[in-house]
RNA sequence: GCUGAGGUUGCCGAGCCAGGUUAAAGGCGACAGACUCAAGAUCUGUUUCCGAAGGGAUCCGCCGGUUCGAAUCCGGCCCUCAGCACCA
């Protein structure tokens, strides 16, 4: 159906306003969420997914008598929105070309540079894409209330930001303390991965490296190294002779380190102080002592020491690294690398023995000797086994090993060095280095009291896919310090430390109890002059009384707001993807387990999967990134539901592609087209294949509610959808009369299918001479009640042909003559005999047919009491089947090559 | 290496949690037939092997176990994928 069909509709719903739930006691409620977009571009077919999967839920569970509320949002808080900004007003290409591509999407050319000049605010870019987000929703068809719609950047709602933390401050759940961030020297401020180039795609992480302290007569050298338990293969020091290197002072100590890392030592660490240039004669070819060894070795100079990197200081494992052995064959010293690491059984990866392998000749063959490194560490860190002759620490793993000989370095001869895993600039082009910030704030999740409460909430919740229960209890367990603030980005200020700006994922964690509220806190923020104050979000949150009195307006407003969370609070399912179980969706947890009460608890997690895009990830740059508008414009918006409902499973994999679409798109079409073509004919006679039909259809129908309740919406659609149009198959190829069959299940049949196609089913259903929407009628279930004697009947005459098929082609025999020949009164009786009884009930004129009837007991069945009227009414139909006559007779021939039973009936092919 | 998911008939993909109704849904592909001047679309049938009577044999990564009975439960092994970790 065409995209101005499913817009009448989209308007229908929205000026009858019928997705606006009020409170009614009288109704079960079910409150269902999806995280709220972010709003700082247009979504695309990967996004939809789990919004439209939500959407199939909630259009269920209305069908099914729930009083539903789908409310959204729209996430602006964080880095990205201003990062762009600041981009597109800084005029970076790549920003202008990729907002540019967004606003084609919605802008005449025209008013696309008006739009990207507006775009130099951060709030237009989250407002403008709120709007279209909300856009592109409408013309999906969810049925989200958007009455209630706030966000992060609300000022209402940072009130309640506010009161949650000052909350979990007051709970001890707040704290201070180091922690390593991305940092631009020239900027002076930290970074995000959308400040620096290429973050996005080749990101950035911060790594702990150890920096090794090496006592010399005059001064100590200090060399970082993230294998720390190589120490004990040391053989030389390196530094670059073409690099300038400085003393510094560190707690007394005064160190070398290149000359371009004192600055972000000096950030990670604020006892360290410059004490400017030495002469590198001072260092060269003098010799410096092994922590905890005591070995004296000498300093080389070498060109493949990077002085950005760490402290522009190397130590020399040649036993053990590559770059080090090859590094001491190109100065011409001949040093015995002295081998610490060994493998089980002897056998593993050799420095030599690669060296060798892949003919690396010199440093020049740096390639070569990354690729040699990666393969060698790999294989000592899994297998390695420390043997250094007598340390401590001989025949531990190299894993082990490497903790605890960081461990007692860090006592006394040692400190962390962060550095980042790569190069890596802004898109201004300064350079990013790590920082540690002496005063970051944390959530603390480590606290004992509230794990448990957690683990609590997540035992008593529905999980789907089931075994996330168990993630989440792991990864509950494995959080400790979350930092939340920052020093830059938008949202809401920490109440009690105002520089910083709360983290955007952890302004984010109990918003969906606002959605209950939202209208009612607005206006009390505004009533009340910009303020919300505490005593109020206390009572409507969590019910304590308040403690100041308010105006009577004011007051009421509190009230509605109080029985509204009262009522609709605690999230029923809350739908999303895996990405978010270790952050967001812990957040979610825990959070509400420290703030409120058990009523309030989130009550079920329903995972569903990613979606790929022609067989490849989706990403901007492949150019598979097809953007929501552009889904409903070009297919349809009912059929972009109904692939993503039913083209694989909710928690797995969907690949959006043509040639599965169009496979899609043939069912939907004859969907509508048997629908459309239906005409009442106004008889209700049944034959036995309409009456199959009709109990086939309501059993999966049933069979569809078994499996949306326990979400899963593919099973569910193909029973309800391609099963029935196999059924419908069916009927037409049994000659059956398909109007018949379908007037007793089309009203039914549209709508169930209504939460995948809603446009499609409710344009049908007004076409059919319905009043009122589809979307709002309720489906009463008939249950498993229904006789089945219909379907028993149907596989008798199903089975009948398969057989006669079967024989056919076992004998070759075309026939001109099948004679059909069903148990008579007395057999049946026999038969009733052997299942009920035993063998020794059995007259004895029928003894002999014991043996035949243990042979075919499997294919016996008393459910048909008149097999020969049955068998009558089908005659004509395998007549037309098989092209030949057909005589049906009832008698006990002992002459005959098989017997009738009750179930079977014998069968003979006549040539 | 850790954690998780998974290995099903030509392919994709159900079933497995609650063992028998499973030669194992559905789709695709292939083959045959109907329709058509033809192609496409559509419809019908077949698609592990054997069978001149509706039947039988073998089968769900590998090995073993539990059971009257296992694709389904248990143990071990092999392999694949994802995330994490690791990579001066």
């Amino acid at each position: 159906m065409g995209p101005e069909i499913e817009k009448k509709w989209q308007e229908r719903w929205e000026s009858e306003r019928i997705f606006e739930p009020a409170i009614n006691p009288e109704m079960e409620k079910f409150l269902i969420t999806v995280p709220w977009p972010y709003s700082n571009g247009s979504l695309h077919v990967g996004h939809g997914r789990t919004y439209s999967l939500a959407d199939v839920v909630a259009r269920y569970r209305r069908l099914m008598g729930y009083n539903v509320l789908f409310p959204m949002g729209f996430h602006q808080s964080g880095t990205p929105i201003l990062a762009y900004s600041e981009r597109l007003r800084r005029g970076d290409r790549e920003a202008i070309r990729q907002y540019t591509e967004y606003l084609k999407e919605y802008e005449n050319e025209g008013e696309i540079n008006h739009y990207l000049d507006q775009f130099r605010e951060p709030e237009n870019i989250a407002q403008y894409f709120s709007d279209r987000i909300i856009k592109d929703f409408r013309g999906l068809g969810y049925s989200i209330d958007w009455s209630r719609r706030f966000t992060s950047a609300e000022p209402f709602y940072q009130e309640v930001v506010k009161w949650q933390f000052r909350h979990l401050h007051d709970l001890g759940l707040i704290k201070q303390g180091r922690y390593p961030i991305l940092y631009s020297i020239e900027d002076q401020n930290a970074v995000g991965e959308d400040d620096i180039k290429d973050g996005d795609t080749d990101k950035v992480s911060i790594e702990e490296f150890t920096a090794v302290i090496f006592q010399g007569p005059d001064f100590g050298i200090v060399a970082a190294s993230l294998r720390p338990e190589t120490i004990f293969g040391i053989t030389n020091l390196w530094i670059n002779p073409e690099e300038e290197y400085h003393l510094v002072d560190y707690m007394g100590e005064r160190l070398v380190t290149s000359a371009s890392s004192v600055q972000k030592l000096i950030l990670q660490n604020p006892d360290i102080k410059d004490l400017g240039n030495v002469d590198k004669d001072r260092i060269l070819y003098h010799e410096f002592a092994v922590p905890i060894t005591g070995k004296k070795v000498p300093v080389f100079p070498s060109g493949f020491v990077d002085p950005d990197n760490g402290t522009g200081v190397v130590y020399s494992v040649p036993g053990h690294s590559v770059w080090d052995y090859v590094a001491l064959k190109d100065i011409g010293v001949n040093i015995e690398p002295v081998k610490i690491i060994t493998f089980p059984e002897g056998k593993g990866l050799t420095v030599e023995g690669l060296v060798n392998e892949k003919s690396i000749g010199s440093l020049s063959d740096s390639d070569k000797i990354r690729e040699a490194t990666a393969m060698l560490y790999r294989e000592e860190f899994y297998s390695g086994i420390m043997d250094d002759g007598n340390s401590d620490f001989s025949g531990m793993s190299v894993q082990e090993a490497r903790e605890n000989i960081k461990k007692r370095l860090l006592d006394d001869s040692a400190f962390i060095l962060y550095e980042t895993s790569r190069k890596a600039e802004t898109r201004g082009g300064s350079r990013v280095v790590v920082a540690v910030l002496q005063d970051q704030w944390f959530i603390d999740y480590s606290v004992p009291w509230l794990k448990e409460k957690s683990h609590a909430v997540v035992e008593n919740m529905l999980f789907e896919p089931s075994h996330y229960r168990e993630g989440m209890h792991d990864i509950i367990d494995w959080l400790r310090e979350r930092p939340c603030a920052r020093r830059r980005g938008i949202g809401t200020k920490l109440p009690f430390d105002e520089r910083w700006t709360i983290e955007s994922l952890s302004d984010s964690t109990i918003y969906p109890i606002v959605y209950t509220c939202a209208t009612q806190l607005r206006e009390i923020y505004a009533k009340l002059g910009s303020n919300l104050p505490e005593d109020i979000l206390e009572h409507i949150f969590t019910g304590v009384p308040l403690k100041n009195s308010y105006s009577n307006e004011v007051t009421d407003l509190v009230n509605q707001a109080r029985t509204s969370r009262e009522y609709w609070y605690g999230v029923d399912v809350r739908m999303t993807t895996s990405p978010h179980m270790t952050n967001h969706l812990a957040f979610y947890i825990m959070n509400h387990a420290a703030l409120f009460r058990e009523k309030d608890w989130p009550k079920g997690i329903v995972i569903s999967g990613l979606v790929i895009s022609e067989g490849a990830k989706i990403s901007k740059s492949k150019g598979n990134a097809i953007s929501l508008l552009r889904i409903a414009n070009n297919y349809s918006s009912d059929l972009y539901r109904l692939f993503s409902s039913i083209n694989s499973e909710t928690t797995s994999v969907l690949d959006w592609n043509e040639a599965d679409i169009s496979l899609v798109r043939k069912k939907y079409d004859s969907f509508v087209s048997i629908v459309e073509s239906f005409k009442d004919p106004g008889v209700t006679d049944m034959g036995n294949v309409e009456r199959w039909f009709v109990v086939s259809f309501y059993n999966h129908a049933s069979e569809y509610i078994k499996k949306m309740n326990s979400y899963d919406i593919r099973g569910a659609y193909i029973s309800i959808f391609y099963e029935v149009l196999n059924d419908i198959k069916h009927v037409e190829a049994r000659g059956g009369n398909m109007m018949v069959a379908l007037r007793a299940v089309i009203r039914d049949w549209l709508v169930l299918m209504s939460p995948v196609i809603p446009h499609t089913c409710e344009e049908l259903w007004e076409r059919m001479g319905n009043h009122g929407f589809v979307s709002t009628e309720r489906y009463i279930s008939l249950g498993d009640g229904m006789d089945q004697s219909p379907i028993h009947r149907e596989n008798y005459i199903e089975k009948l042909i398969s057989d006669i098929r079967e024989i056919s082609r076992a004998t070759g025999i075309n026939p001109s003559v099948i004679r059909i020949n069903v148990a008579p009164e007395d057999i049946f009786e026999t038969a009733s005999l052997l299942m009920n009884e035993g063998p020794s009930k059995v007259p004895d004129h029928h003894r002999y047919l014991i043996p035949d009837f243990m042979k075919n007991r499997k294919n016996i069945s008393l459910e048909i009491k008149d097999e020969m009227n049955l068998v009558r009414s089908e005659k004509d139909y395998i007549e037309k089947l098989f092209s030949c006559n057909v005589e049906i007779l009832s008698e006990v021939n002992r002459s005959r090559r098989a017997v009738p039973w009750p179930g079977r009936p014998s069968i003979e092919l006549i040539r």
